[in-house]
DNA sequence: ATAGGGTTAG
């Protein structure tokens, strides 16, 4: 055994993540009396966290750093890919810090690692910040450093402010920029951006891949223009370009909303023929289109198909049955659907809750909605805005009296009743001034004084 | 030796 195979076999067992092996090799190594190189504790490093032994990683580190062989830029990188593998992204942030001080300087893979990582976690701020290091730095940055930065700040909504960048110095524009560019317009409602980045993509000689195509198809069912997505979507069948269950989803939920469930529904039986695997969002979106048109029977059937077929039903489902559910007052089958989605442990979102306690409270059981939204606290689900949804369903249908009764409940739970609240109250009063006689006047005058102009106002318009 | 993009939901 000599230097050469002792690295040769640890680089093998470090990529193939065969740590038991590569201990071996280097108890072996100690034996035969060979010191390790930054080389070896580095390829150590390296197949610890490959196995996602970080901690471990982490021990050949320290022993590095009271050793005689000093940690190096690779030891850093290595020991900050395993910490943003765990998610720790914090920890390897500080291990950046911990760089400057012992003077060992980060390379473009430092950046790169810990960029990647606040991505991912949609931590936009850190991201931002450690681009501007990588520039101050000056040190040479990737393509995909941008292609991150820009999507960060598209997925944030920032569509604007990721343009600039884009047309900053610097930038090697790429098909992924273009399509994060092009949906975020999308999301910001922006339709001609979305064509002439298209356009303009084209032009530079990009050939625009199945994730533009589904964007922009996406894009178009979104704002209702339905047969034009429907002849991209055909182009694309024409052309080489893969046709994935994203364009299927999104046609589906298109039609469903436009009332087109019969188109909806073809496309749906059309995935099997052109083997496209259905998703929960196809499912989704096929059983929405069914609970919008009233047909809450074909939806359910739907809803035990995605069962057999084994694909997942989510909250999202959940909550389309629900509130489809109760639109058609059938209250107890919408609440055995709510309990179903709490007893298989998916947890509640706020639009959830909201479906359930809309449908609640419009059948007259808003006690029944608190009980359930109590119970929900201690499964660290509390939907903040959930009373205040309440108490606009209640005002909206008129039955002004639960929600001042409802108002009241709440201050009794040590909740304050937020300004946006009173003015619900106040513009329902307004419309209904008769209700000013009964008991609910108290209960906004007690709680919320500033409801005295709504009400002065309200008297007002009455003479 | 170490880092690598973009899309879908009430």
């Amino acid at each position: 055994m000599n230097v050469i195979s002792t690295n040769a076999l640890m680089k093998s067992f470090g990529v193939l993540g065969m740590v038991e092996e590569l201990l071996w090799v280097w108890h072996r190594m100690k034996e035969n009396g060979i010191e390790p190189s930054l080389f070896m504790y580095n390829l150590l490093m390296d197949g610890f966290v490959n196995s996602m032994f970080v901690e471990s990683a982490e021990k050949v580190f320290d022993a590095m750093e009271s050793g005689k062989v000093l940690p190096d830029v690779v030891s850093y990188n290595i020991l900050i890919k395993g910490c943003c593998k765990v998610g720790k992204t914090r920890k390897g942030l500080e291990k950046l810090k911990e760089m400057e001080v012992k003077r060992v300087f980060p390379d473009k893979i430092t950046y790169m690692t810990l960029i990647q990582s606040c991505y991912s976690e949609e931590n936009l701020d850190s991201c931002l910040r450690l681009f501007n290091d990588m520039e101050e730095k000056e040190l040479e940055i990737p393509s995909h450093a941008y292609s991150l930065v820009i999507s960060g700040l598209c997925k944030a909504g920032k569509s604007v402010e990721g343009f600039c960048v884009f047309e900053g110095k610097g930038v090697k524009p790429n098909v992924a920029i273009y399509t994060a560019l092009m949906d975020s317009y999308a999301k910001s409602g922006n339709g001609d951006g979305i064509m002439k980045l298209f356009q303009r993509m084209k032009d530079e000689g990009f050939e625009p891949d199945e994730v533009t195509y589904g964007v922009i198809v996406n894009s178009l069912c979104k704002t209702g223009k339905l047969d034009n997505a429907v002849e991209y979507f055909n182009f694309c069948k024409e052309s080489s370009v893969q046709i994935n269950a994203m364009f299927y989803s999104s046609l589906i939920d298109g039609l469903g909303k436009a009332g087109r469930v019969d188109e909806a529904e073809k496309l749906f039986d059309e995935m099997v023929d052109k083997g496209c695997t259905r998703d929960s969002y196809c499912y989704n979106a096929l059983i929405d289109s069914f609970a919008k048109c009233g047909k809450m029977d074909e939806a359910l059937m739907l809803f035990k198909r995605m069962e057999e077929e084994g694909c997942d039903q989510n909250v999202y489902t959940y909550t389309i049955l629900i509130s489809g559910l109760f639109k058609e007052h059938r209250n107890e089958e919408a609440l055995k659907f709510w309990e179903m989605m709490i007893d298989k442990g998916i947890t509640p979102t706020p639009a959830s809750f909201r479906a359930l306690s809309t449908g609640l409270c419009l059948s007259g059981k808003v006690a029944r909605a608190c009980k359930i939204l109590d119970e929900l606290a201690p499964m660290g689900v509390l939907p903040e805005a959930a009373y205040e949804d309440m108490i606009h369903v209640l005002c909206k249908a008129g039955r002004i009296e639960q929600a001042c009764k409802l108002a009241d409940g709440i201050v009794d739970r040590g909740h304050e009743i937020p300004g946006r609240v009173r003015t619900v109250f106040i513009n329902a009063l307004r419309k209904s001034a008769k209700y000013l006689k009964v008991g609910c006047r108290d209960s906004i005058i007690d709680v919320h004084p500033n409801c005295y102009e709504g009400i002065a106002v309200s008297n007002g318009l009455r003479s």
